[in-house]
RNA sequence: GCGGGCAUGGCGGAAUCGGUAGACGCAAGGGACUUAAAAUCCCUCGGCCUUAGUGCUGUCCGGGUUCGAGUCCCGGUGCCCGCACCA
C-alpha cells in the first residue's frame, strides 16, 4: 500500500478528502470537491466523445503543440507533470480559440536502460519497455491531458523503425549517408561509440565512463555538410530562445580565416613540400616563431616509425585523457622534429617544427603556425621551449608601439606594427589583407572551418533500429531493398555476456547479398537513438502512413507551432533534428526546412534535500515541523531529527524524489497541474514545496465551495454584463480579466495568469456570498455569473476536469472543454475613472481619480488645487508639471 | 579562458514603453467561529523613527542620464548555465 505524503499540515486536508466535510454549523454545506470520484468521470466523458481526436481534414486553423516525448522508464516524475501540464494548457487553450489543435504523445523507447535491465533483471528488453509504456500512459491519462491517443506510437514499434530504416535508404540514396573508418569515443562500460555531442568532460552522458578513443566503421549522417544552413536558419528562429540559438551557433562554431601554405626547408625524409596550416588570425604571421602539429598528424607518424623518441611522445599524448581537468593542468608539450618551413614574408626567415600536445587533428589542418605574443598558448609553449616572442599589435590607444608581452598574450584588437603590408590595419582589415596578399602569392586561401562533426550514428547495441544494409564481400555494403524491409530485431538474443547480442546471434546475420545472392552479412550495428527522436514529430502527423510520411500531411501541421521541453536538448536533439527535416525534404519526405517554429524550455522541479545518519531521506518519510520561525525535518519511522541540505533537482540518488501518482491521488490530478503552473515562471525552475501544493488545493476548494453554495441562485439567472454600481464592477474585472489572462497565456506565461484567477476570485468572493445567502439583485447576480463563466473557461486548460464539474454545478449544459474562449468587451477593459499618483519632484505626495475623458490641463487644474499640493508649493507656481496620460502627474518645485 | 543569463520582503515571485515597488501565492503573527481541533472567515505583515507623519529609507555595490530609474548607460561584486587546448 502507498504511503500518502505525509506531512503534519497535509494530514488533515487528506482525511478531509476522504471523508465528505460539513460545516459544524450548518447541516446543508457543501460537500467537500473530491477529485477521485470526478477526474476519472471526465475523463471518460471527453474520451466517449472523441473530443481530442484530431482530423487531419478539418477546415479550421491548424495549430500544433508538442511535448517532448518521455523515454518509459517506468514511472513519471514530477518533470514530466510540469512539461505535460504546460502543453496542455496551451493545446486546451488554442482549441478554445477555435484552431484544430495536434497533440499527440509517444516513446522515445529505444535505448540502454532497457539493455541494462534485461542484464541486471533476466527481461527481456521488449517486454521491459512495453511494460513501462503501459503503466506511464496510464499515470499521464490519469493527469488529464487533451491528448489524441490514437497517434500513440513507440520508437520500438516495428511499424516506426521500419519508416526509420526507409528514410536512411533515402538518405543513403542521396549522399546523406557516408560510411567513414575513423576515430570515435568508446564507452567502455556500455561498450558503445558515442557522438562528440554525447560525450560530457571527457566521460560518457549515459555511464559517466571515461571514453576511449578507438578505430572503428561508422556509418555518419553527413550534418556538417549543412553547417552554415543551420547556422544562417537560427537566425530566422525568432520564437526560440536566445540562449538555444546561441548554444547552437557555438556548438556549429563557425570561423574564417586562411588556409596557408609553408614551403619546407629543412624537409627531412617526408615527401610533403608544403606544411598546411589554418589560422584564424593570418594578420599575426610576422609574429610568427614555430610551427606547431598535431601529435596525431600524418607527418608526426611518418616521422615517428623511425624515431622510438617521437613514437613514445605520440603515445603519451593519445594517453592524456580528455577531461576538463587533464586538459587544464596539463602542460604545453612539445617534440622538434628537426624539420623547418619557410616564412611566407620574411626572406631568408625559417620556423622550426615542432609536434604539439595542444593541437588538436580534427580540428582546421592539424597543424598551426605559432605566434606566441599573440596566442596564450603559442606563448606558454614559447616561454617552456625559449622561442622568440615578436609583438606585432600594438594597442589602439598606442598604435605605433608594439604591445608588450609577458605573461599574457595580447589578443583584442589593435594596429598591427612592423608587418610589412599589414602595417597600420586594424585587426580585421589586416586579416582581409593578409588573406589577399597570401592569395596573390600563391599560398593561400581564406577558408571557413566549423567545428560540427558528421553525426555518427553507429551503435554497438541490440536495443536499437538495425541500420538496413548488408556486408557483401563482392559488392561491398548494400542498403537493404524496401521491399525487404522491415530489418525486424530477432527477439532471441541473450544478455549475460557484454557486448552486441546481435553480433553472436546464431542465424540473424547470415543473409544473401540483395546484388548478387553470395552469402553475406547484416550489418550488426544499430542506430544512435536521437535518430528516433529526430522525426517523430512528423510521423505523428500521418502515423498510419506506408510511407514515413503523408507529406501533404506533415506540411500542413509542421513545423510544430509550439515544442515545450527541457533545456538539456539545447543542442543533440534540437540540432539533430533540424538537420532530419532538411535530409527529409531533400528525400521528398516533407517540404519544409526547420521543424519546430516556436520552442520553449521549461525549468526543472527541484526540491529540498534531507540526510539523516543513513544517508539521504525521501520526503515522504520526513514531517516539518515549525517553531521558533525555525523548521525541523523529522524522519517519521525513527522520530529523529535529519538534516535539510540543499534545494536540489529530484533525483533517486538524492532521495528527494515526489511521486505524481501520490501526489495525484492525494490532492487530484488538476491540484498538481495548478500547483507546476503557479508561483515560477515556467522558464526557471519550480522548488516543490508541500504548502505550496496546499494552497492550491486550498484555491480548488475553495472555488468549488464558492460556486456550490451559490448554485441555486446562479442557475436561475442568465449571465450578463453589469452596467454600474456593483455590477458593473464585477463585469469590468472580468472582463479585464479574461483580456490579461489571454495575453499571458499567448506568451506562456502560466504564473501571471495564475494570479489573475486568484485576483478575481478574491475580487468575486463577496458577491458570490450574497447571491448564497439569496441577497443579490438580479443584476450583481447576472454580471457575477458571467465572471464565474469566465473564470471557468481560464481555468479550464490548467484545471479541466474541476471546470468540467464546475461548469455543470452552475446549471450550464455541455462540456467546458468543447466551449470556445469568452470573448472581452472592449468597453469594460477601459475605465470611466482614472487613478493617478501625484509626485512632487518625483516622490509620490498624494493621489487623485480623474474622468478619463478630462483633457492635460483640467488634470493639473484639479491637481494644483489639492490642499496636499498647495502645502508643497507654499504659494509659489510649479516650474513644470508632466502629466503621463493614465500613468502620472509629476510637479516639479 | 570564451559565450550567455540572473540579482526585488522570511520564501516563490509581480511591476507592459522609464511612471504608485512588493500584485498573487507561501510562511508567520493576531482575532472570530468551535466543548476542542480541523476547515472557513476577518485583520497585520520590507526596514527605521523621543516628532507615527502630508515622515525617512528601501529593488546586490559605486557612479551617471532623467521631472522621474527595479527598468537605461558606465564601472564593480556575487551566483547560475553552456562550451572549452577549436588556432
Amino acid at each position: 500500500m502507498k504511503q500518502h505524503y505525509s506531512f503534519s499540515v497535509s494530514k488533515n486536508t487528506l482525511k478531509a478528502i476522504k471523508e465528505p466535510y460539513f460545516k459544524a454549523s450548518d447541516p446543508m454545506a457543501t460537500e467537500r470537491y473530491n477529485p477521485r470520484v470526478t477526474e476519472p468521470k471526465w475523463r471518460n466523458a471527453w474520451d466517449e466523445a472523441k473530443l481530442f481526436e484530431t482530423d487531419n481534414a478539418s477546415p479550421k486553423p491548424k495549430y500544433y503543440v508538442l511535448e517532448m516525448f518521455p523515454y518509459p522508464s517506468g514511472r513519471i516524475h514530477m518533470g514530466h507533470v510540469r512539461n505535460y501540464a504546460m502543453g496542455d494548457v496551451v493545446a486546451r487553450y488554442k482549441r478554445a480559440m477555435g484552431y484544430n489543435v495536434l497533440h499527440p504523445m509517444g516513446w522515445d523507447a529505444f535505448g540502454m536502460p532497457a539493455e541494462n535491465a534485461a542484464m541486471q533483471n533476466k527481461v527481456h528488453p521488449k517486454e521491459w519497455t512495453y511494460q513501462n509504456i503501459a503503466a506511464m500512459r496510464s499515470q499521464l491519462k490519469s493527469m488529464g491531458l487533451s491528448i489524441d491517443w490514437t497517434r500513440e506510437f513507440a520508437t520500438c514499434d516495428v511499424d516506426y523503425y521500419h519508416r526509420q530504416q526507409m528514410l536512411f535508404v533515402d538518405f543513403l540514396h542521396k549522399g546523406l549517408v557516408g560510411r567513414r573508418v575513423s576515430k570515435v569515443n568508446w564507452d567502455p562500460e556500455d561498450q558503445t561509440v558515442l557522438a562528440n555531442e554525447q560525450v560530457i568532460d571527457g566521460r560518457g552522458w549515459r555511464s559517466g565512463a571515461l571514453v576511449e578513443q578507438r578505430e572503428l566503421a561508422q556509418w555518419v549522417f553527413k550534418i556538417s555538410d549543412y553547417s552554415e544552413e543551420l547556422l544562417d536558419a537560427l537566425d530566422n528562429l525568432d520564437n526560440w530562445p536566445d540562449k538555444v540559438r546561441t548554444m547552437q551557433r557555438n556548438w556549429i562554431g563557425k570561423s574564417r580565416g586562411a588556409r596557408i601554405n609553408f614551403p619546407f626547408v629543412k624537409r627531412s625524409s617526408i615527401k610533403d613540400d608544403e606544411l598546411i596550416c589554418f589560422s584564424t588570425r593570418p594578420d599575426t604571421l610576422y609574429g610568427a616563431s614555430f610551427m606547431a602539429i598535431s601529435a596525431e598528424h600524418p607527418i608526426t607518424l611518418e616521422l615517428a616509425k623511425s624515431d622510438p623518441k617521437l613514437l613514445a611522445f605520440v603515445e603519451q599524448c593519445r594517453r592524456l585523457g580528455t577531461s576538463t581537468a587533464d586538459i587544464e593542468t596539463a602542460e604545453k608539450q612539445g617534440y622538434d622534429l628537426g624539420l623547418t618551413v619557410k616564412h611566407p614574408f620574411i626572406e631568408g626567415k625559417e620556423l622550426p617544427v615542432y609536434a604539439a600536445n595542444f593541437v588538436l587533428m580534427d580540428y582546421g589542418t592539424g597543424a598551426i603556425f605559432g605566434c606566441p605574443a599573440h596566442d596564450q598558448r603559442d606563448l606558454d609553449f614559447a616561454r617552456k621551449y625559449g622561442l622568440e616572442v615578436t609583438s606585432v599589435v600594438a594597442t589602439l590607444s598606442d598604435p605605433n608601439t608594439p604591445a608588450p608581452v609577458d605573461d599574457i598574450a595580447f589578443v583584442d584588437d589593435g594596429v598591427l606594427v612592423n608587418s610589412g603590408p599589414m602595417s597600420g590595419l586594424r585587426k580585421d582589415e589586416a586579416i582581409n589583407k593578409a588573406i589577399d596578399v597570401l592569395a596573390e602569392m600563391g599560398l593561400a586561401k581564406e577558408e571557413i572551418n566549423y567545428r560540427l562533426r558528421d553525426w555518427g550514428i553507429s551503435r554497438q547495441r541490440y536495443w536499437g533500429c538495425p541500420i538496413p544494409v548488408i556486408h557483401c564481400d563482392d559488392c561491398g555494403t548494400v542498403p537493404v531493398p524496401k521491399s525487404d524491409l522491415p530489418v525486424k530485431l530477432p527477439e532471441d538474443v541473450t544478455f549475460d555476456i557484454p557486448g552486441n547480442p546481435l553480433d553472436r546471434h546464431p542465424t540473424w546475420r547470415h543473409v544473401n547479398c540483395p546484388k548478387c545472392n553470395k552469402p553475406a552479412s547484416r550489418e550488426t550495428d544499430t542506430m544512435d537513438t536521437f535518430v528516433d527522436s529526430s522525426w517523430y514529430f512528423a510521423r505523428f502527423t500521418a502515423p498510419w502512413e506506408h510511407e514515413p510520411t503523408d507529406p501533404k500531411a506533415a506540411n500542413d501541421w509542421l513545423p510544430v507551432d509550439q515544442y515545450i521541453g527541457g533545456i538539456e536538448h539545447a543542442i543533440l536533439h534540437l540540432l539533430y533534428s533540424r538537420f532530419f527535416t532538411r535530409a527529409m525534404k531533400v528525400t521528398g519526405h516533407l517540404n519544409i526546412e526547420e521543424p519546430f517554429k516556436g520552442l520553449f524550455t521549461q525549468g526543472m522541479v527541484v526540491h529540498e534535500t534531507y540526510k539523516g545518519e543513513a544517508g539521504f531521506v525521501t520526503p515522504a518519510d520526513i514531517c516539518i515541523e515549525e517553531s521558533d520561525g525555525k523548521r525541523r525535518a523529522i524522519d517519521i519511522a525513527s522520530g529523529k531529527e535529519v538534516k535539510i541540505g540543499s534545494i536540489e533537482k529530484m533525483s533517486k540518488s538524492k532521495k528527494n524524489v515526489v511521486d505524481p501518482d501520490d501526489i495525484i491521488a492525494s490532492y487530484g490530478a488538476d491540484t498538481a497541474r495548478f500547483f507546476m503552473l503557479s508561483d515560477s515562471p515556467p522558464e526557471r525552475d519550480v522548488i516543490w514545496t508541500e504548502s505550496g501544493v496546499e494552497g492550491s488545493h486550498r484555491f480548488v476548494q475553495r472555488i468549488w465551495r464558492l460556486l456550490n453554495d451559490a448554485s441555486e441562485g446562479f442557475k436561475a439567472t442568465k449571465s450578463g454584463k453589469g452596467i454600474d454600481g456593483k455590477a458593473g464592477e464585477i463585469s469590468k474585472s472580468a472582463h479585464k480579466t479574461l483580456k490579461a489572462v489571454g495575453e499571458d497565456l499567448d506568451k506562456l506565461a502560466f504564473n501571471k495568469a495564475v494570479a489573475r484567477l486568484y485576483e478575481l476570485v478574491n475580487m468575486i468572493a463577496n458577491p458570490i456570498s450574497e447571491i448564497a445567502k439569496g441577497n443579490a439583485d438580479p443584476q450583481t447576480t447576472s454580471a457575477t455569473k458571467e465572471a464565474v463563466e469566465f473564470l471557468i473557461a481560464m481555468f479550464a486548460p490548467m484545471m479541466p476536469h474541476l471546470a468540467e464539474e464546475c461548469w455543470q454545478v452552475i446549471g450550464n449544459s455541455g462540456m467546458i472543454a468543447d466551449h470556445p474562449w469568452p470573448k472581452f468587451d472592449d468597453g469594460l477593459v477601459v475605465d470611466d475613472d482614472i487613478f493617478l499618483p501625484i509626485q512632487v519632484n518625483g516622490k509620490k505626495r498624494a493621489e487623485v481619480t480623474v474622468s478619463a475623458s478630462a483633457n492635460q490641463d483640467e488634470i493639473i487644474a484639479a491637481v494644483l488645487e489639492m490642499d496636499v499640493i498647495k502645502g508643497y508649493l507654499d504659494g509659489n507656481k510649479p516650474r513644470k508639471v508632466i502629466v503621463v496620460p493614465k500613468r502620472i502627474v509629476n510637479i516639479v518645485l
